[in-house]
DNA sequence: GTCTATAAACTGATAGAC
DNA sequence: GTCTATCAGTTTATAGAC
């Protein structure tokens, strides 16, 4: 028979706190730690069956709550979908920061390639979200496509300007050599299942992605009049 | 006021034929159209909203037929899903006609990119619903993928391999060669919305379609070790 | 804060008259 | 073959007891 003492700490670990039994601070870390699996939940179910095929009651599942606690936490479907898709932003604009004026560009892009190749291994959920958004025409983040990510492309399509302009490589287009760049890693995400069954596999190894990263950066650097990195 | 044989007409048009106003081969030719305007209104919902997300009352609605007769002529929503999956992939496999071994290299994936490219912008909508399908794990064509698709690549592969054993080209992985292609011409319709944003445009043009073509054949060739073509 | 029960709205599919 | 009316099953969200 559990102590009462134990039976709290059970239920943090499990489904939160009930009103009354743990301090503020302890509530509070519990809060987050609940609304983390939430968000976890949504992006795998999200992933799986896009917003519309998405349940609430399936997300509350994966999450250990029950259905009613989930729109407690977000007030509805919309929000929490809004609130996955805000995390996966933040990770995204995260890479490409060594794409600068005084970096060495083969460096840079290859270091920008390697890093994306990482995120499609290590959150493969995270992007298929956001292809589904953006192929069913980005209603959510329709706003930050023209603003931060605009901005965004901008500064470093200047930055790589630069960088022709002094001779250092090929004259390329910036911003496709981007969408480029993009569509050649995100697919090891987002189209994982065809890759894995073109190359007669149950899923993708981590010798495919690295074979993949090596290929992508050679080719693309190579088309920009680089050498390859080591 | 329209006469008999006018309105008659009109209902081919519109809504097909009612029994005994027109004869058999006509009657057939309007069955024919009548699933084809289905399937073309079904294409751009599913493209829209996904499976899970489209309904096949807009579908019904957009095809200019009541709800009850798309379920006459497919039986199910998931019939008419596959069905028009299915006259997708014949689409997909159609192109690379140019890859076998006594073409030149350079000209055969040059061909090849701008076919893909050419097929991005003249069929968005078929290229989002079979990105969608991959996406959430491909439940409808997953045996298409390690079947056809596979034995396909397996055999450009062997093609490719030929042409880097013959010294015509740079050594590179074939497969990963046109996931490569695959990701970078299909971006051009899965992405339209954020490429679009990022270029500052409502909407993506013939000249971006066109730079989008050279850039992609330009760099992936070179990065092939080959020389562009005009 | 948690959770059961349920309201309110939507959707795929069909019955049955024409 | 066509079409209106409707059923049966889901699904989002909330009320209200604890």
């Amino acid at each position: 028979m559990p102590t009462a003492k134990e039976k709290a700490e059970q239920e943090i670990m499990t489904i939160g706190v009930r009103r009354g039994n743990a301090a503020k601070g302890i509530r509070q870390i519990s809060r987050a730690s609940i609304e983390a699996r939430i968000l976890a939940a949504a992006e795998s179910v999200f992933a799986e069956t896009g917003f519309s095929g998405a349940t609430t009651a399936e997300i509350a599942k994966r999450a250990g709550v029950p259905k009613a606690n989930l729109h407690y936490y977000f007030k509805t479907k919309t929000d929490l979908y809004r609130q996955v898709l805000q995390g996966i932003l933040e990770l995204w604009l995260g890479t490409g920061d060594l794409i600068k004026p005084d970096s060495d560009p083969a460096e840079a892009l290859n270091h920008y390639v390697a890093a994306k190749i990482e995120l499609a291994q290590q959150r493969p959920l995270a992007s298929r979200v956001f292809a589904n958004e953006i192929i069913h025409g980005a209603p959510q983040i329709g706003d930050f496509l023209q603003e931060e990510l605009r901005d965004w492309v901008d500064r470093k399509a200047r930055v790589i300007d630069g960088w022709i302009a002094a001779g250092k490589m090929r004259k390329v287009d910036p911003r496709h050599l981007f969408f480029m760049i993009w569509a050649n890693t995100q697919t090891y995400a987002d189209f994982a299942v065809q890759i894995a069954a073109v190359l007669g596999r149950e899923s993708l190894t981590p010798e495919d992605y690295q074979l993949a990263a090596k290929q992508v950066s050679e080719i693309i650097l190579s088309g920009c009049g680089l050498n390859a990195q080591a």
